[in-house]
DNA sequence: GGGTACACGTGATGC
DNA sequence: TGCATCACGTGTACC
């Protein structure tokens, strides 16, 4: 139980100098720990007791906290990401005219029939009167606009909705329509 | 020196009973920091040393690295959240027509100028035709469209740059202009 | 061998 | 008083 005699002394003597350097250095070693310890202590907000313990137990649950709150942040920018995504996708349905050059050097037109529904895209070089001319166009095809979207920045895209009006229903096919648009907007009379 | 013989014993003999129990609860205590130690060893990912001193550095770097994760987190949700706000804005600039109802029963005609560019925002009920109508008044009135973004679901939209064409210039003014239009939309004669 | 880090038992202190 | 925690000096193992 520590408790020795005369022996001892013999068996350490020859480590007689040493004891106060290994104290200096312990006493070194003990003030660091407790640095640290107390570094921990001022940033872990959450402190129950000061215990050494208890701050060590205080710091794993706040880093775990931690931990959860990088997860559900992680989470949400994920989902405002897809849904800005999906923002930016429905822009670029929009008007991707904006790309016009390097896909369609002729410009698209597209034209096709659901059920009573006569859907029209458009995505062309832009020209003064264009808008004009293909409404006017559209509405002597007997095709009257219900619902569309148009932007003419640097090129011209139109997506609209039609329905025939009059009795001349199914008289004209989505190739004519196709044909008449595509040489209203100044190109031959051959589109892609 | 830690060296010490009989008289000792009698120094502490008062307590004789107690040094077993303190030391039993010593190394409970002991045992405990030790687990508290290894967990905290064990979820930190960077361990430079298994020092004690290391262990605790470690892991004040690694809950400053999670605090500095979590604020890059927050930053960037909140300009993708700004940003998904422009969006939105975009799109609500686009076509405040549908909330149109509640905010202008008359519809809402503006047109002002700037420089040499005539802008012009509409938005009231839509009706067959009215887009026709409405650019070909513009274009009676010799304002050539060179911009502009239209959407016609529940109602009509419409947000255009005009120039003055022909000789006219200043032949026209922003009131007349927007009387123009409202009596076009089918309105009356005044509008708000 | 000099240096470092840890575990240990112990005395002191606070509640 | 009893119980828990801490600081301390020391012994010891590892490079």
């Amino acid at each position: 139980m520590g408790v020795v005699c005369g022996e001892r002394k013999n068996r350490v003597k020859k480590v007689e100098g040493q004891p106060s350097k290994n104290l200096m250095a312990e006493r070194r070693r003990r003030k660091r720990l407790n640095d640290r310890l107390s570094m921990l202590r001022s940033i872990v907000p959450k402190i129950s007791k000061m215990d050494r313990t208890s701050i060590l137990g205080d710091t794993i649950d706040y880093m775990k906290e931690l931990l959860e709150r990088i997860n559900k942040l992680k989470e949400d920018e994920l989902d405002v990401g897809t849904n800005q995504m999906n923002l930016v996708g429905m822009l670029k349905e929009l008007k991707p005219n904006e790309v016009l050059g390097e896909k369609f050097p002729q410009g698209m037109f597209d034209v096709e029939r659901r059920n009573i529904d006569t859907r029209i895209e458009i995505c062309c070089a832009a020209k003064p009167g264009l808008l004009l001319t293909t409404v006017n166009t559209l509405e002597a095809l007997g095709l009257e606009i219900q619902q569309c979207v148009i932007s003419c920045f640097n090129d011209f895209s139109m997506q609209a909705s039609c329905s025939e009006v009059g009795e001349q229903q199914t008289g004209i096919s989505c190739e004519d329509i196709k044909q008449a648009l595509f040489r209203n907007a100044g190109y031959g009379g051959r589109c892609l």
